[in-house]
DNA sequence: CGCTTTTGACCCGCGC
DNA sequence: GCGCGGGTCAAAAGCG
């Protein structure tokens, strides 16, 4: 592990490790201050994307975009087709502006069955240095154990669910994070991966529970969590964590080109967050250029050229970063 | 039949 | 030490 991610975990550790608080504000005229106030912070030079993935710009700015939430109609599709819900969350400059199909360039492409508006996202970069970082130590290293437990103790006990036997092992950082805020009126929003629900909460204060969902492809461990906002229902909290060790199944599908468009929602996905992330870059977009990497010459130099898969946004940033030119 | 979802139990860290 | 809350497990049920 590198010096760059221990600062990284430094870093998560201003993070609250629940969005929660951040995202159940419900989106008001103070709210689309701070969302401007983001977006200046999001053109400046000095933040970047992958500073923010990278956790190297100031959390205590991105809390603030907690608060805000603007929209992009064509973020996440439903997994149940169902009902459509386009409307701003917040009134932006840049969201009405925004041209950007689900095409990956050539806005030939049908959008895709939206039924959820992009509103907010941000980062909680990786793990909670101490506690957080033991806590999945542990478990992981208690997955492991029960994989072998399983095949020791075939025809033992198996009544209880075992007292597990500790050990030291090499220790697992949490995994970065990742945040949206979507007004949807479905949960589980399609975002190009294949998900499993592994487990559900009821989350303290609020009278929707939170579910966590891991993804399904082998080897890859990423999960996310999706709760609603118990102040404003109509926003769903999606939380990634951890980086997809591989593509998503439905670019896959599509293409081999990172911002062809997938039959599903990626590309859109990306293109939307990349514009809105971008709002320079989106204004370009209006002028028949819809292809974000291509705009990527025109940002200053990256900061933190190592970026980390972060799921959704590996094949976002990553034509971010590669398409840069020297 | 295989995969996903549901759901109660369990584990763990933390605050009191 | 105890209770609480977050996160995960895994058996059972559901589904295509």
């Amino acid at each position: 592990m590198s010096g760059e991610k221990r600062e990284l975990y430094h870093h998560e550790h201003h993070f609250h490790d629940d969005l929660s608080p951040f995202f159940s504000q419900r989106p008001g005229p103070g709210a689309l201050q701070e969302l401007q106030g983001f977006h200046l912070q999001a053109a400046s030079p000095y933040i970047s994307f992958t500073d923010y993935l990278s956790g190297s710009s100031d959390y205590g700015l991105l809390t603030k975009t907690f608060d805000t939430s603007y929209s992009s109609p064509e973020l996440f599709a439903p997994r149940d087709g169902g009902l459509v819900k386009r409307e701003l969350v917040a009134d932006t400059n840049i969201g009405p502006n925004l041209n950007v199909s689900a095409g990956g360039g050539d806005g030939s492409t049908t959008p895709l069955t939206p039924n959820s508006s992009f509103s907010s996202s941000s980062t909680e970069a990786a793990g909670e240095e101490d506690s957080g970082r033991c806590k999945k130590d542990r478990q992981k290293v208690v997955e492991e154990e029960k994989q072998q437990l399983k095949g020791s103790e075939e025809g033992g006990d198996k009544s209880k669910k075992v007292s597990r036997p500790r050990k030291k092992a090499e220790k697992r950082q949490r995994q970065p994070r990742f945040a949206f805020m979507t007004k949807s009126e479905v949960d589980h929003l399609e975002d190009g991966y294949r998900w499993r629900k592994y487990g559900q909460k009821a989350v303290k204060n609020s009278p929707y529970p939170r579910s966590y969902y891991r993804c399904t492809t082998q080897k890859c461990s990423v999960k996310k969590r999706v709760e609603r906002s118990y102040e404003d229902p109509t926003i769903v909290i999606t939380t990634y964590e951890g980086q997809h060790t591989h593509q998503s199944p439905a670019t896959i599908r599509g293409s081999t080109h990172i911002l062809a468009p997938p039959p599903t929602v990626p590309t859109s996905f990306r293109q939307d967050f990349l514009m809105h992330q971008m709002p320079q870059l989106s204004a370009r977009s209006q002028q028949g250029e819809a292809n974000p990497s291509m705009y990527l010459p025109t940002l200053p130099p990256l900061q933190h050229p190592q970026f980390p898969d972060y799921g959704l946004l590996q094949d976002i940033v990553p034509a971010f970063i590669h398409n840069k030119q020297p």
